[in-house]
DNA sequence: ATGTCTTTGTGAACGCGTGCACAAAGATGG
DNA sequence: CCATCTTTGTGCACGCGTTCACAAAGACAT
């Protein structure tokens, strides 16, 4: 987590709860699907069914935007979106700056889902030179010198850091004093901003980390598993981890 | 989210409750550090500093793992990076499959990070055949057609996917029949899985949409205290979306 | 051994998020 | 126009997570 604005302590932004927030963007790629089948209206259990969640909490959530259902009948699809999005800020077109142009860097380039839902990439930015210029996901490369610039001549305030650890804070601290306030940090590195910035990571190994943590309570219920009891068969040819390592010994 | 166990109501796994889980592997970075510089000892200020956290969360989130530090002086790194690591299971070495090698895939494939944190990358999968025997990270590309015959072979319990959103549910399957007891889903899709099974989803583009719902905020309180009216500065000038789209108007 | 000083570990209070359960609203049919 | 039936919107209760604040524990100096 940042030191700045990441976990927003209780600060309901104009009464949407954060995790009201958070929830949106699922329903609006579950109506998004039922717009493209020409689905007219949806009640709140569909709906909750193909998002994933409990039908009275979405209730709860589209109560903070406001009454859109019809009782009797559940919620319009197009008025949804449109009421979704525009809570949302997707109904404006937000430039982004990737800075980071590795393996990682390059993937979120070409990915697909940013374009598709409003936000545009206006830039590539990496420090070798020798990638200066060459194009990716077609668009070139620039160089990191020129990321003040950049980010001023488009009106940036989307920032994605793919860098190595190392260069995250760096960059962070210039493209913050270039005007960005919103970072999206895939660097394995806690980021430190001023207030008024926000920070969302995507830490892949810690996601892998927690779910080994799972893995292994499983493991352990194996045999005396109260409920579940997975009950592995004999010999050690079940799944799981190959062996164990020494690792480090308490001291 | 998944409809199986994901969100995991209130199962606090062997005490120790859902929140502190996804935190350790933070702490354990920000000890991993302090061992590289061999520092001996820390506190819970510094750490929590460290780790960008409240050092009462963190010595709640400590005291769930047991009493390992010492009044007065604090934690032994080596100590707590050892208990931390077993606790998470990284004592173990996890194999682990990626489906679909497409950027991202590739992209995980050469990522440093999990193979510095106990988990091995055991087999790509991709259900191209043209990319078969091709090597991407110095591992052979493998057709879907062996996945389950690939993870029983390797003993493989996680498993990444990272297909289009339109595979990504079938593999799930697959993978689940299988044997794979932890999923960790880049593909923007709701996974339906059965009891026992965990999901953890990352999705970029929710991500980006929960910043843009900040960045809008703020661009709305910029002049205008608190409600409406964006007011931006004199002239377009000023960050921020590029224009209006006009998107979906309301029935 | 005793006192002081630092830092941990945790009891308690509070706030957010979740889910139940139901009343109100409106559509639909007779 | 009235009755019935479906589905929303929400009051309420409960539990998890966070934070405060402090007593207990131990190091360290004298």
């Amino acid at each position: 987590m940042a030191t700045g604005r990441t976990h927003r302590p209780a600060t309901r932004s104009r009464g949407i709860p954060e995790a009201t927030v958070a929830r949106l963007p699922l329903y609006l790629r579950a109506l998004t699907a039922l717009s493209e089948r020409s689905v007219p209206t949806v009640s709140s259990e569909e709906l909750a069914a193909a998002a994933g969640v409990n039908s009275a909490k979405l209730r709860k959530d589209f109560s903070y935007l406001g009454s859109y259902g019809t009782r009797g009948v559940g919620y319009d699809v197009e008025y949804l979106v449109y009421q979704i999005s525009r809570e949302l800020g997707l109904t404006q077109d937000w430039p982004v700056v990737i800075v980071g142009i590795g393996n990682l860097g390059a993937a979120l380039a070409n990915y697909g889902g940013f374009a598709s839902r409003g936000f545009r990439v206006a830039a590539l930015i990496d420090a070798d030179p020798a990638m200066a210029g060459k194009p990716v996901a077609g668009i070139p490369v620039q160089h990191t010198d020129d990321l003040e610039k950049i980010i001023d001549d488009n009106g940036v305030s989307i920032g994605v850091i793919a860098t190595p650890a190392g260069a995250a804070q760096q960059v962070c601290d210039r493209l913050v004093a270039a005007g960005v306030t919103s970072i999206l940090n895939f660097a394995p590195t806690v980021l430190s901003v001023p207030d008024g910035v926000d920070v969302r990571k995507v830490d892949l190994s810690i996601e892998l980390q927690i779910l080994a943590f799972h893995e292994q309570r499983k493991a352990g219920e194996e045999v005396t598993g109260e409920s579940g009891a997975v009950v592995r068969a004999p010999k050690d040819s079940g799944k799981g981890p190959d062996g164990d390592v020494p690792a480090v010994m308490p001291a």
